[in-house]
RNA sequence: GGGCGGUUAGCUCAGCGGUAGAGCGUCUCGUUUACACCGAGAGGGUCGGGGGUUCGAUCCCCUCACCGCCCA
């Protein structure tokens, strides 16, 4: 039976694990069954669950449960990704709470171990959140970026791309963090805005030069005044990088220093020369026109170095402190950037160089595992030809091979892939892929997969005979791999590759990959790039964007701004079910979604109702005892429901295909509360209790059918109680053959709706709530039970009357009800499809308050109708508008005129009563 | 500075060239044998401002304002 309350706590648990045992998790083995494979955005090895976990997983679960009962073979492949900094962050910090011991210490190896024990331990606790959430992907292939297998694909990519060409060594600047002294990508920097200053520096001319500099304009914009000044004034958010400056840049527009470009100024406290240059950098509008430039800390000053052959300065070391080096005057060596900041401000300002310092936000780019400033930084780094590689990348989804959901993400995608930059995926870490690259003591590099196969060419490079017992020295590249080059491979390395395997074969293309936008670049880039360059096909066929989750103010959740929701918390207090069918239900495409928990409690709600009507349904026995043909009953309401539930069946099915999450989230809630439980349970109560048996055997047949159905369109987004009850009416109709995660999606049968039969009940319906509406807003006392006459109705009309007596008089709290050929004298009265509905109220009701009720409703018509005359006598829209718009509104015109005047002939009848 | 998105009922959000919707909240009523996590009913919006296109604009175009995100 039934349990009297629903109860999430207690019904979740037991499925995830029936669920996974009967192996229906597995992709089915039928080998006819089409394929179906989703691969997960694999979660961090330190990864909880949050928020925009729960809900990329659930609309992947969705998908993935909506295919299996559409008996696909599907595949679901789970898999972690081993997170470079972040793990290697967390597992240092436990370190360093033991005692003093950093990694370097340790000792690269004994660290390793110790990572691996953290992971064994620690790592992956996400998966069992994710069970609790419902996810059904297939545990059993359950990858890991540090596998063997896919460590072996790391390596093979990384070789064939550099005998390619497309990997290579340079030296060039990149976003160094002196936290964790490592190069990280762009993406990993985040920018901040913080209070930071304006320094005005003054650049002395060389030889005491001097020039004449406007410093007032007319109203023309032509210099009035100009002083005499034997300097060049620069400004700077980092003085300490002045040291490095390499020349000053002005625009060669900028008619106030055209006369000193080319001569030279003198670099206080480093004491050198460097020129004044022309370049199109500098913004003359902005500040005083006037640039400096250092080359080996500032992307833009890069650039312009490059351009112009200016010298770079390195100025700092791995950890952000200034070089001891020759180019760094000896007071400053060995400072750290912030105190060498300080410094070198005073010390300009003891020359009488300082002009002024101002306040000013600035953006700063932060690390956004570190939170320490970033440098930029020159030094040798492996890139991938990213630019090379994007070319296919960007055709396959302008061809559309690959096709973005909404499709206006694609717009974001090429702007990205069309500007993208090498891809620099070294890092100065440990724990990670290590670069399969061997250095001999000549400065040899060989790339090879194995330390063999890179000692065998050393030995060919060193021309040494097969019997030479000399070895050629060599040592491993000490850096690792960016993470994102293994998540790269992960359509095609989960699935086996580079082994041949039947996974492969069978699942790659894969189906669709779900993410959010933020990670368009990080991730859907390089699988595209690498799917494309490797398996010579894209890695998915469909990619669909789905919204950030974000707080009520709209910023990103984030623990560092303590906004976060967590998913566990609400699936305590909610089920996991509520909180599935919430993310859903707000998932509409193109909008980012603000959570409240509002929402969940109200779907929760649904939940509960679901519940109470499969109670319902069971305590009135509505089970499918047998094979049961929807296309059987003769009752108007069961034809009417199995035309309905026909109807939400396509619309549902429809809308996931389309991946509209919301509209089948609100497709399927409408149907299950509004017509399911709200009508259909109310209009075969009588049927239920009434003495026609083969009506009601008929009834509790469909009744059940239709909940099975309800059960199975459902199942998607709340698989737990969905399937809690699929088991419990099975105690006592026919035996359930299997699960309902392993049962059959409804097939689309629009033959089922009967039109006439939704007519009828639809008549109903509507005299039932008008009926209600008057009885309410007349204070007549709901226990009232009064009569109800339907005058100059149509022969059809007063038969569906007579045939549905019992069920209006029972949900319209009626007395009786029939047809007349007149309103009693003080009748209450409405209009319903062009008869008039009396309710014979004399003396019951307040004489005023139905003359107001009426009174208003003539006038909301009567204003309705102006609108149509207006819009009807317009010749245009009669000539121009489509034939049936035009015939639609003459129809609705002249309903409302009938209306009005039977309302007037009721108000006339009222006051004559009176 | 460039790009993208948003502005619709008190709140959170759907919708979209042809009669403005949902959930929550509010108000009134209700111990009708599934459900008060419920039922019945009601109120509430010149669809951000201004132009334009159109027979017709919340929807398309332009523009302005404000908000958010991404990239410089």
């Amino acid at each position: 039976m039934i349990d009297p309350t629903y109860d999430p706590k207690t019904i979740e648990p037991r499925w995830s694990e029936a669920w996974e045992r009967s192996g229906a998790f597995k992709p089915r083995p039928d080998p006819g069954a089409e394929p179906y494979c989703i691969v997960i955005p694999p979660p961090n090895v330190t990864g909880s669950l949050h928020i925009g976990h729960a809900l990329n997983n659930t609309l992947q679960d969705i998908l993935v449960r909506f295919e299996r009962l559409r008996g696909k073979s599907v595949l679901w492949q789970p898999g972690l990704d081993h997170a470079g900094i972040a793990t290697q962050m967390v597992v240092e910090r436990q370190l360093a709470s033991e005692g003093n011991m950093d990694r370097r210490t340790l000792g690269r190896e004994a660290f390793i171990e110790r990572v691996w024990k953290w992971k064994g331990e620690s790592g992956g606790q996400i998966w069992n959140q994710l069970r609790r959430l419902g996810a059904s992907c297939d545990w059993s292939r359950e990858r890991f970026t540090l596998d063997e297998g896919l460590s072996a694909a790391v390596r093979k990519v990384f070789v064939q791309l550099h005998r390619e060409g497309l990997i290579y060594k340079d030296k060039r600047l990149v976003n160094w963090d002196p936290h964790f002294e490592t190069a990280i990508s762009d993406l990993e920097v985040v920018s901040q805005e913080v209070n930071g200053h304006f320094w005005h520096f003054k650049y002395p001319l060389e030889n005491g030069e001097t020039y004449r500099f406007p410093i007032a304009f007319g109203e023309d914009g032509q210099p009035t005044e100009w002083e005499e000044r034997n300097y060049i004034a620069i400004a700077t958010t980092r003085p300490e990088t002045m040291l490095g400056d390499g020349a000053v840049a002005v625009h060669p527009s900028d008619a106030r220093y055209a006369g000193i470009v080319g001569k030279r100024v003198l670099l206080p406290l480093a004491d050198r020369y460097i020129p004044i240059i022309a370049d199109d950098y500098p913004d003359p509008d902005f500040g005083s026109g006037a640039v400096k430039i250092t080359g080996a800390h500032d992307f833009n000053d890069y650039q312009v170095a490059r351009r112009h052959d200016i010298p770079l300065f390195v100025l700092m070391d791995g950890k952000g402190r200034m070089l001891d080096a020759p180019h760094v005057p000896a007071k400053y060596r060995k400072l750290d950037r912030f105190v060498a900041r300080e410094r070198i401000v005073a010390d300009i300002d003891a020359l009488g160089l300082l002009e002024r310092v101002e306040n000013k936000t600035i953006m700063q780019p932060i690390g956004d595992r570190s939170n320490v400033v970033i440098e930029p930084m020159l030094t040798d780094q492996w890139y991938v030809d990213a630019p090379t590689l994007a070319k296919r990348a960007i055709a396959a989804v302008e061809q559309g091979g690959t096709t973005f959901h909404p499709k206006n993400w694609e717009k974001t995608y090429f702007e990205w892939m069309r500007n993208i930059e090498p891809w620099c995926v070294s890092r100065q870490l440990w724990w990670g892929h290590r670069i399969p690259a061997w250095y001999d003591a000549d400065g040899n590099i060989y790339v090879e997969e194995t330390e063999a196969e890179a000692r065998a060419a050393a030995r060919k490079k060193h021309g040494l005979k097969p019997k030479d017992k000399t070895e050629v020295a060599l040592r491993q590249d000490e850096d690792v791999l960016d993470t994102w080059f293994s998540s790269g491979l992960w359509p095609f390395s989960t699935l086996g590759w580079p082994e041949t395997t039947p996974e492969l074969k069978r699942f790659y293309p894969t189906s669709v990959l779900v993410t959010a936008h933020d990670i368009i670049f990080f991730w859907v880039a390089r699988m595209m790039m690498m799917g494309l360059h490797f398996m010579h096909e894209v890695p998915f066929r469909d990619v669909y964007i789905h919204a950030l989750v974000r707080d009520e103010k709209g910023a990103k959740m984030s623990k560092s701004k303590g906004n976060v929701m967590d998913p566990l918390e609400l699936i305590d207090a909610f089920g996991a079910d509520a909180l599935r069918f919430t993310l859903a239900a707000m998932a509409a495409q193109g909008r980012d979604i603000k959570l409240s928990e509002n929402r969940i409690q109200g779907y929760r709600n649904f939940a509960t109702k679901l519940w109470n009507a499969a109670r319902f349904a069971q305590m009135n026995e509505c089970a499918v005892w047998d094979e049961f043909d929807p296309a059987s009953p003769k009752q108007t309401v069961n034809r009417w429901i199995v035309g309905e539930v026909a109807k939400a069946a396509a619309d549902v099915t429809r809308e996931l295909e389309a991946y509209r999450f919301n509209e089948a989230a609100g497709a399927l809630y409408r149907f299950v509360w509004n017509v399911y439980c709200d009508w259909y349970l109310e209009l075969i109560k009588p049927l239920l209790s009434g003495d026609d048996e083969a009506a009601k055997a008929e009834t509790r047949r469909t009744a059940a059918w239709a909940l099975d159905q309800i059960l199975l369109l459902l199942h998607p987004f709340m698989p737990f109680i969905t399937e809690e009850l699929w088991a419990r009416l099975g105690e006592f109709g026919a035996k359930r053959e299997r699960m309902l995660i392993e049962s059959a999606w409804p097939a689309d049968r629009q033959s089922l709706i009967d039109d006439a039969a939704a007519e009828e009940i639809d008549w109903m319906v509507r005299l039932i709530t008008e009926t209600r509406a008057t009885r309410a807003e007349l204070n007549v006392p709901p226990g009232a039970r009064i009569p109800l006459l339907l005058i100059g109705a149509a022969p059809e009309t007063n038969a569906r009357l007579e045939r549905y007596q019992d069920l209006i008089d029972r949900l319209a709290r009626l007395d009786y009800s029939t047809s007349a050929d007149a309103a009693p004298k003080g009748s209450v009265t409405f209009v319903l499809d062009g008869a008039v509905v009396a309710l014979p109220l004399d003396g019951v009701v307040d004489f005023a308050a139905e003359v107001a009720r009426l009174e208003k409703d003539i006038a909301k018509d009567e204003a309705d109708a102006a609108k149509l005359d207006k819009k009807l006598s317009n010749a245009d829209f009669v000539a121009k508008a489509p034939e049936e718009v035009v015939e639609e509104n003459r129809e609705r015109l002249a309903e409302l005129r009938a209306r009005v005047e039977k309302l007037n002939a009721a108000l006339a009848r009222l006051r004559e009563a009176r």
